[in-house]
DNA sequence: ATATATAGTCAGTTTTTTATGACTTATTGT
DNA sequence: ACAATAAGTCATAAAAAACTGACTATATAT
């Protein structure tokens, strides 16, 4: 495997499935993991688990351990990842009417 | 399958192994398939002709034959195609130094 | 006559991505 | 005591994307 074009690269990372999804829902404010799946009925866990460590890598999403026992996590958006939600605007706005 | 989000269907038909690169290489003008080939030597045929014909299908490229015997065709962008480009840009302008 | 270039197609395999269902650890609610 | 919620993991299966090598047709160059 050889990309070699980091654009390609971060558009890789920034799609996926669930991830403009994922993203607009943290842009309103701090998501969980229930939370997610609830709101996305059709998403599977799995999927899900995997979209939030690649955007965790990449520097998109924050994850915070608001308490253990009972564990409850919180994923916030990065400045980096505030950018990504300036850059889905602009990829809604490029929809045809 | 179930998306129902069209900024993730957009952001889909952009991504694509060699669909940056082909984008780049339409920004500066049209391109033809033996061209892109040969800029992309680790691109096998069969992908760069699929990410030709989902780029069209979108709306990104418009196929123009030039000359028919021998078969000459170009690949040039749309208005939509430069608005990817801009996007492609901004996307740029987020990778990390 | 043979090779090269044009722009692909086709069948088949490999790799990557998504999905499924069961299971885990600990806490709160009934 | 029992079920539900929290945030996952794990092995596996199915679906999608990418790759491989051979092949097509027409034309020009040697």
């Amino acid at each position: 495997m050889d990309q070699k074009c980091p654009a390609s690269e971060l558009l890789k990372t920034l799609n996926g499935k669930w991830k403009a999804q994922i993203f607009k829902m943290a842009s309103i404010g701090p998501v969980r993991f229930s939370q997610i799946l609830k709101a996305l009925p059709e998403a599977n866990k799995q999927s899900v688990t995997v979209a939030l460590r690649e955007l965790e890598a990449s520097a998109f999403l924050v994850r915070n351990v608001i308490r253990e026992k009972p564990l409850v996590v919180e994923y916030g958006l990065t400045e980096r990842g505030k950018l990504a939600i300036a850059l889905f605007s602009s990829i809604e706005e490029m929809i045809e009417p």
